[in-house]
This record gives C-alpha cells, structure tokens and sequence, in this order.
DNA sequence: TTAGGTTTTTAGAATCATTCTAAACACCTT
DNA sequence: AAGGTGTTTAGAATGATTCTAAAAACCTAA
C-alpha cells in the first residue's frame, strides 16, 4: 500500500512528469495488491472511476510503466495482452473458462533439469504457465 | 515420411474430405520434420509452391487440423499465433531476435514441484517458454 | 506573467491478424 | 443429369493495438 508521496517518487525514478492520468493509473495499479488486467479493463475501470482518460493514454502509459520496469506483460491468449503489476521472476496459472490469471510463486515450480541453451543465445526469462479447465 | 496414402489415412479419420488444398497443406506438414510457422507463412509457402488457395482456407484447414489432434498452438506474442506439428506434450525456446521456436522435449525440462491447483480446477496443459536472446 | 518550447493527451484514422459472410464451386450419390 | 452437401473463396467485418497530427497542459527563463 502505497502513499500518495511515494506514488510521487515512483514517476520521478521512472523519469515521467506527474500527470493527472498517470498519477491515477499509478494509483490504481500500485496502491493495491498485485493485480492482472488488460488495457480495455483498465480503461473501463479508471472511466468507471471517475477519470477522463482516452484508451490511447492508457496504452502509452502502460508501455511507459512497462519500460520503467514497474509492469510486466503476460501473454497466455491470442489477440489479447495481460499486464502485470507483479515484476518478481514468478509463473502463472491461466484459467481458460473466463480468462482469469493467478500468480505461481517461483518457489512453488522447481525446474532441476534445464535443456542445454543453444549456443549464442542467453535466457531472457521462463515463463511457465498451467492452463486449467473447471471441473 | 509420410507416403501419399498415410496422407490420405490421417485425412479419413479427422473425417475431412480428400480436396486439393488439404492434400497439398497436409503434405507440406506432415511429410517433412516437425515444423513451427505462422497462418501467413504457410500460405507464402503454399502459393510460391505453385498451389491455389486462399488465406481463409489455410485458417480453416488449420483449425481442423488442430481440433483433429493433428496440430497445436503455440502463443509467445502478442498478435501472432504459431502453429506446431509436434503434439507431443513438450515445451519452446522461443529466439525473441527472428521469432524463431524451437522444441524443447518434455524430458529436458523436470519440473518437480508443482504448486497446488485452485480446486475444481484441472490441469489442461502445462507450457514452459524459455525466452532466449541472441548475444 | 507571459512567450516559447517541450511533453502529454486525445480523437480518430490506420494497421494487422484473424474471423465472418454469402456466393461460387466441387464433389458425391442416385 | 439433378440435387444436396461440404469446401473454397474474395472481400467485408472485427478487435486489439498503434499511429498521427492537432489541441492541451506544463515548465522555464526573462
């Protein structure tokens, strides 16, 4: 739970100017628990809140937090972005009947053998994610 | 390697009809090694190897295909679905450079903890990406 | 405080992969 | 040869995202 002061400190380290949109999106997606969303669900959200934000700004300022290492971007389905405000090395259940993602601590998930890299090529990142079905 | 009657065996028992354009995009990706490629990609393919058939037959033959158990997806970017002809449970390299995937055998990777499942939840599919970067 | 310059936001157009639609075509079967 | 069904197709439609160019907000220095 953040303070508005350090919501402050967050959009100087990541050199953005504090602006009406980008202290409210900051708000939303750092004041609570670590949350996943798309742009759309995002935009409905912040307008439902009471903020006059247009999609455009909610992409650019996604990309931004993005860059700026505060968000972090989850692809599980086609045609369709995740974001992540969780930026810890971690892994994902998806539940395929309504599109929800949940967080998978790296601790829970213990790789031991890993396939050998080819050569040239250095790991970026591991994304592991379980897909489930409701019973 | 395929033989041309295998061709048509695989064909009968997705019970899909012999017709041109199936013969000819089972052929391209049965009869050769496993194979990752896009919708796009494998229509350039088709028609520089002389056939005619359009880009809403190669999704439909695709999507056939795919709930025939002969192919499966592969999602790593946003905006672009990768098809694989290897439906063995296995996982990807994916070369984040070029878009390249690679197979990694379910062997290579050993996954030994697994976190527990939300209940009335069961696993569908368990994908690991190993995201690499050219050095 | 105000003029000038830089950032930011925005509406709407553009793009790209994919799906849809409805007509033309191919293919049995009788 | 006719009729029925399955298949292919061009082109329109869709949906998420990006681009564009103009308007708005915001410094900063005089």
């Amino acid at each position: 739970m953040l303070t508005m002061s350090e919501i402050e400190k967050l959009l100087d380290k990541a050199e953005l100017r504090q602006t009406k949109q980008r202290t409210q999106l900051a708000k939303m997606l750092f004041q609570a628990e670590n949350r996943h969303f798309t742009a759309e669900q995002l935009h409905k959200e912040a307008r439902t809140a009471g903020g006059t934000i247009s999609l455009a700004t909610i992409y650019n300022t996604l990309h931004q937090f993005r860059t700026a290492g505060l968000l972090r971007q989850v692809i599980v389905e086609p045609g369709k972005v995740y974001f992540d405000t969780n930026t810890e090395p971690h892994h994902h259940f998806y539940i395929e009947d309504d599109g929800e993602l949940l967080d998978v601590e790296r601790s829970e998930i213990e790789i031991s053998t890993l396939p050998e890299i080819p050569k040239d090529c250095a790991i970026q990142e591991t994304d592991v994610i379980i897909r489930l079905r409701k019973k």
